[in-house]
DNA sequence: ACGCCCGCCTGTAAGC
DNA sequence: TGCTTACAGGCGGGCG
């Protein structure tokens, strides 16, 4: 399941592959993955023509900014993929549900078989939005808006622990305002954007904390601890380019797979002896999802 | 405010 | 062998 250091290397391949491209052509084979449109072909309207400016990223989802200003925003789900292939002749693999062929040749794939990913463009100033914005005065021509207020859709996102850097100081304040499991917080997008159920796993293992441990229990070198490991464990799967697992199916924009797998410390490995200590790593069932963890090493 | 469940989906794998 | 069932979980919504 793509989180934020598979997105993060996809941002990065796709910066260097396809800004500056123009689209030329948008096919939409499953409605399902252009949702928040109206329809494909409005979704389909919005894209065809735009050339790539630049692409960005928060939490786990894409942004892909257009030349009027609108932005292609991407999220992959539980499956999605994004391939980058130099000709519409390479045999198209099954949930290919969204295709952006580009003028200069070669396409861009969306892939999601379990279509709980999607693709939507925000920001696209249809005529009765730009007679609004001329009304309001001249707030609107600011050139560049902070991301939550430019995506009003991604408004609801919480801190990205790459894009935005603060004090451990001031995470350890935000951690006493809050009153819950460690795990359920950091998997709370609202809090922070990007860590899903393998990265906040391996966090808490990295940090010696515990799963169930409360937000508002931990002292401050624990805080400092949890602060750190977030940011060094998201950084350190980004060098590797994310993490594929077997029955998983990330694949960066090239198709090939991720190295972080190897480093895991918790995440998948039930049974296995922990790296730190040789006790057996356990799995827990909480609220449906397993949680992988060392009863020795976290507490 | 928080925990927990559901529905949305399909591929894989375990169980009978 | 072949069918059925469970499981995987991101996210939004609902409910207690």
């Amino acid at each position: 399941m793509p989180e934020l250091p598979e997105v993060e290397t996809l941002r990065q391949d796709l910066s260097k592959e396809v800004v500056g491209r123009k689209v030329k052509a948008v096919a939409v084979g499953n409605g399902r993955s252009v949702r928040r449109h109206p329809s494909a072909k409005h979704f389909r309207a919005l894209l065809e023509g735009r050339s790539i400016k630049s692409v960005g990223r928060l939490g786990k989802y894409l942004l892909i900014t257009l030349d009027n200003g609108s932005t292609l925003v991407v999220h992959l789900g539980m499956s999605g993929q994004l391939l980058r292939v130099k000709s519409a002749k390479e045999p198209k693999p099954k949930h290919t549900h969204v295709v952006i062929t580009f003028t200069q040749s070669g396409e861009l794939r969306y892939v999601d078989p379990r279509t709980f990913g999607e693709m939507f463009i925000s920001g696209s100033t249809t005529a009765a939005d730009a007679e609004k914005a001329a009304g309001n005065g001249a707030s609107s021509t600011t050139a560049v808006l902070p991301v939550r207020e430019a995506i009003p859709e991604l408004s609801h996102l919480g801190f990205d622990p790459v894009e935005d850097v603060m004090s451990w100081e001031r995470f350890a304040i935000m951690m006493r305002a809050r009153h819950g499991g460690l795990k359920a917080l950091l998997m709370d997008q609202q809090f922070a954007a990007g860590i899903g159920n393998l990265y906040s796993d391996e966090i808490l293992f990295a940090s010696g904390l515990r799963y169930d441990r409360l937000s508002d229990s931990l002292s401050a070198t624990e805080a400092r601890r949890l602060y750190r490991a977030i940011v060094e464990t998201l950084a350190e799967a980004i060098k590797h380019r994310g993490s594929s697992l077997a029955d998983e199916q990330y694949r960066d924009l090239f198709g090939e797979v991720g190295d972080y797998q190897g480093q895991h410390q918790v995440y998948d490995r039930e049974g296995l002896p922990c790296r730190r200590c040789r006790n057996s790593i356990v799995r827990s069932k909480t609220g449906g999802r397993s949680t992988f963890y060392c009863e020795h090493c976290q507490v």
